[in-house]
DNA sequence: CGGCCTGTTGATGCGACTCAATTCAGGTGG
DNA sequence: CCACCTGAATTGAGTCGCATCAACAGGCCG
């Protein structure tokens, strides 16, 4: 079995952390496991601690009374979650909940934010998570309050496909990476809006679907949809 | 005059801040103004810098082709703004523009990096500023994607009235802090809309209006709608 | 096989945006 | 002091995007 230590220095937010520093975090890191559907953690209860995902898939999001949900963010492994809420003295700002069965390590609130005074890369490395995460809210937000759910999803298939070939061009295909329900929580809207959505960019010639996979057909006019073009 | 130092010292994020580094601040800090409609950075431009608001009013904004726009802050003195992006590679999130006449500290990136790593007050200040900061985002897409422009309406008055007078009770009174477009635009709304919420809330009798100062009327009717309850 | 979850498709209704007209308030200049 | 202008705010009529409700098809698994 891989040490922890091994683990945990592939983890960005602990990159460039000295040998010394790795091996403390090793020894407060807190293996646990969820099965699917289990909330790791509920919107705002008390932050002490945060996640660090290996395996697995788990969403974070915010629901409504009547039942209504919207997805911030799918993690996965390799990625840390709920630390933004160990920093601020408010609960966690959101319910974290495992899409499938999930193998995480947890680190205490109060271990951590010892090492982080102690370790200036580590703060440094805190910093630039915080402020991806920031800028991710940010483009969120615009695309919700600006764009109309067509563009959202032209620009979520670009990046999905940029993210899984490094480039966008027609013909390149990929597979979405969770549920067609999922990504209408993601984007703000319904499965069904959804669905037709999808299929009016496949009618107007801009993608193919074949059993969940999905293929770019022309590039510039999912361009100009994700832009904000009336389509 | 007052010495740039004792003003400085007033931010929160430089409070705790020793003697020494407050100089060194006070130093690197060069004084910029603005006037009325000013745009102080453009969305996507190079963050060389960051600011501090010291008089006036700014808004951070997204704008879409068809002149559409969204206020993601209303930024007010003592606050700082662009922190965040110089700690990202990326360019500026949005667009920064003075809502009235501004004064404003300048903080050149590098130096201000440079102070980062030196001093871990200030490390951990700007960690609490971006959770917070994160913390507020998450709530405005919430807010954007699972409820409608009343209930954002209700939410955004009842917020105002606490942190006007520290608490929420029929009969207190306080003055919109901004136009009423602009709070359209905050709302993630247009201020033809927002006009016909606000009447439909003055109709329901949750509140009174009187030359731009409002009056709530009925707190638990505005909480319940800010909750999402129908009216 | 039957149940369950995911996804698709159709009909309908509501919330909010668009466009246009009007009123109002503040500031300017003759 | 009033006429004038400009930007903000309000109000009405019409339209559109999207959610809702409902029915149904396909895949997976006990």
């Amino acid at each position: 079995m891989t040490p922890k230590k091994d683990i945990l220095k592939k983890i960005y937010l602990f990159s460039g952390l000295n040998e010394r520093d790795l091996e403390t975090l090793a020894r407060l890191a807190i293996p646990r496991r969820f099965v699917r559907d289990a909330v790791i953690f509920w919107e705002g209860r008390e932050a002490r601690g945060f996640f660090i995902l290996l395996e697995g898939q788990v969403k974070l999001m915010k629901s409504s009374p009547d039942g209504k949900e919207y997805i911030l963010r799918i993690v996965n492994p390799g990625e840390t979650f709920g630390e933004a809420a160990v920093l601020a003295e408010a609960g966690y700002p959101a319910t974290a909940m495992a899409l499938e069965d999930c193998h995480t390590f947890y680190l205490p609130k109060a271990d951590f934010l010892h090492l982080l005074t102690a370790s200036p890369t580590l703060a440094r490395n805190m910093l630039a998570t915080m402020s991806w995460l920031l800028f991710h809210l940010t483009r969120q937000l615009e695309d919700l309050s600006l764009k109309e759910v067509s563009s959202r999803l032209a620009q979520y298939l670009l990046d999905l496909c940029l993210q899984r070939h490094g480039r966008i061009e027609a013909g390149l295909s990929f597979e979405l990476p969770i549920t067609k329900t999922h990504l209408a929580a993601y984007l703000g809207t319904i499965s069904e809006t959804l669905s037709r959505t999808l299929g009016r960019l496949k009618s107007l010639g801009a993608i193919t679907e074949e059993k969940g996979n999905i293929t770019i057909q022309d590039c510039t006019l999912l361009q100009n949809i994700a832009k904000g073009s009336r389509i």
